[in-house]
DNA sequence: TGGACCTTACCACGATCGTGTGAAGGTCGA
DNA sequence: TCGACCTTCACACGATCGTGGTAAGGTCCA
């Protein structure tokens, strides 16, 4: 036992009974890239304080938002990939409100000038 | 037929046939709030070049990065929801990058600071 | 050395997503 | 009025997600 003082850190078990997550779900977050603790020379997954802050802001989040693991990791791709990130928030951004009463002549014009906004922004 | 003029907009059909949606999926994101056109008095969706082009980006969007109308959802919530985005937010900038060869004694007082950062943050 | 831990790799299983199909009924135009 | 469209609802089905279990094998410590 008690080789956490060995490993300067907690053991996945160890990990998982302060958290509430399984040691399976540990892993599982470790693969989905969003919880990934450091590992000892013989990869042995090193849980320390941060790690399980993480888990358990992880945890309260998840609950209070309702919002599934997937999406935690979209949210990460979403912040780490520039280009991802911009189109995502220009498609979102282009909600089609059109004023009341244009004919359809007009749609033409109306949607040249969007595309014009969004090439400004 | 054309009743596109009736409308002054495109049916179900004919949207689906000009962007490769299928009339089943226009409806499935009519009802996952991705793509919501008008209806008429009669509850008929109205399909304007606003929804055609949105349709149109979205397929390729999903296409270049991979990524699911789920996906797409939660970006729009993140979007919406200012409480939501700013937990995952802080969340997600809280990787725990330890400097290395900090002792266990140190942990507390380095999440404190952390705490800190993101507090003033 | 032995036992208790760790690792990865599988199999399973319910829930949800994405998608098609069909039924039952309303709307529109010739 | 009739046929071709539209609507919602429901059933189905493969793929993925979230989760548990187990097996085969490596590591650590008393």
């Amino acid at each position: 036992m008690v080789r956490s003082t060995a490993l300067t850190g907690l053991t996945i078990h160890e990990a998982a009974a302060l958290t509430g997550w399984s040691p399976r779900m540990l892993r599982y977050l470790d693969a989905a890239r969003l919880v990934e603790p450091p590992r000892t020379a013989a990869g042995y997954r090193v849980f320390g304080p941060g790690e399980l802050q993480r888990l358990r802001t992880l945890r309260e989040l998840l609950a209070r938002f309702g919002c599934s693991l997937s999406d935690m990791a979209f949210a990460k791709r979403l912040r780490q990939e520039a280009a991802l990130r911009q189109t995502v928030e220009r498609w979102l951004e282009a909600e089609p409100r059109r004023p009341e009463g244009v004919s359809p002549a007009d749609w033409l014009a109306w949607e040249q000038e969007k595309h014009q906004r969004l090439i400004a922004a």
